[in-house]
DNA sequence: TCGATTTGACCGGT
DNA sequence: ACCGGTCAAATCGA
């Protein structure tokens, strides 16, 4: 039984994420607008606006995240779709504690994603790089699979879905899934560092700053070598992550135990499980307490 | 030679 | 069993 006070909340709630949501679309034009400026005129911004716009966009799409999963419905947008729902954060601490397996692909559910219908196959300003394509039922043209290419590099973990869904006008539908976090663009600054002399050369340093940075790019691992690795520490591994991509090692009580040696990795990833710490530990009120509401 | 693309296989979810 | 998403070997092309 709901009371009024509840009800209240709910409005409340309801409003924060129109709020929230209609700052998430003015980011994401924003961000649009400096790419663009930057590709037409040469690298004129402040090299940290990119940056910025993108940390305030990682802001509104977590502050939604939390929001949402207090509540079981995703909320949609205009042309924009912001797919989520509760049980993601389920799902999510399920994968982290599973082995990695090849096939364990939860993606569309658990990131934000973004639409986008045109006529013409469109330049982004990201660079990608295409590693599947695929007939879906029910559809005449081929969906086409893009990631970023800085994914090893940087490990971005922006992917798109490029499908023809009409031929007369032509129409491309675009869908993107998670943001980029590499510098492909600008290179506002450098998030690797040199290691220190002493330091491991295959060893990882994650920054817990304001954001999270992972700063230590290396070159993926094979699947055999870190299944061995996993087997002999009788460890699970964050599922989550792809087979080249940086792993978590968690034991059975879900404490951060390890990171694999020799694997690449990214912010996104780090962010994922600083998400998940997070919203472990933030109850709604927070959220409420920090907007002032 | 090396990065990008193609394409059949693989895998988990439903 | 079917389907969507991804992998990875083969191939392409600058």
């Amino acid at each position: 039984m709901k009371t009024m006070e509840d009800h209240l909340l709910c409005l409340d709630l309801k409003k924060a994420k129109e709020e929230i949501t209609r700052g998430c679309e003015s980011a994401h034009e924003l961000l649009e607008i400096v790419h663009k400026w930057n590709c037409d005129k040469g690298s004129t911004t402040p090299p940290f606006a990119v940056d910025l716009v993108r940390k305030i966009l990682r802001s509104f799409t977590d502050t939604l995240m939390l929001l949402n999963t207090s509540k079981h419905e995703a909320e949609e947008v205009s042309d924009v779709k912001v797919i989520l729902n509760s049980e993601d954060l389920e799902e999510r601490c399920k994968s982290l504690i599973t082995k990695n397996r090849r096939g364990t692909y939860k993606r569309k559910r658990t990131i934000q994603a973004w639409e986008k219908d045109t006529p013409t196959l469109i330049d982004d300003g990201y660079a990608w790089r295409k590693y599947g394509q695929k007939m879906t039922v029910n559809a005449k043209y081929l969906r086409n699979y893009y990631r970023c290419t800085h994914k090893y590099e940087q490990g971005c973990q922006a992917i798109k879905q490029v499908q023809r869904i009409q031929e007369k006008p032509p129409l491309h539908r675009t869908t993107y899934y998670g943001h980029h976090t590499c510098n492909n663009l600008l290179n506002p600054e450098m998030i690797l560092e040199p290691s220190s002399p002493n330091s491991d050369p295959n060893s990882i340093l994650i920054s817990f700053n304001d954001t999270v940075q992972c700063k230590k790019v290396l070159p993926p691992i094979k699947r055999k070598a870190k299944e061995e690795m996993l087997d002999h520490h009788h460890m699970a591994i964050d599922q989550s992550l792809s087979s080249s991509y940086p792993e978590v090692i968690f034991d059975s009580s879900n404490h951060v135990t390890a990171v694999l040696s020799s694997t690449a990795t990214m912010e996104s990833n780090c962010e994922d499980l600083i998400s998940r710490v997070m919203i472990e530990s933030f109850e709604i009120d927070h959220v409420f307490d920090s907007f002032g509401f």
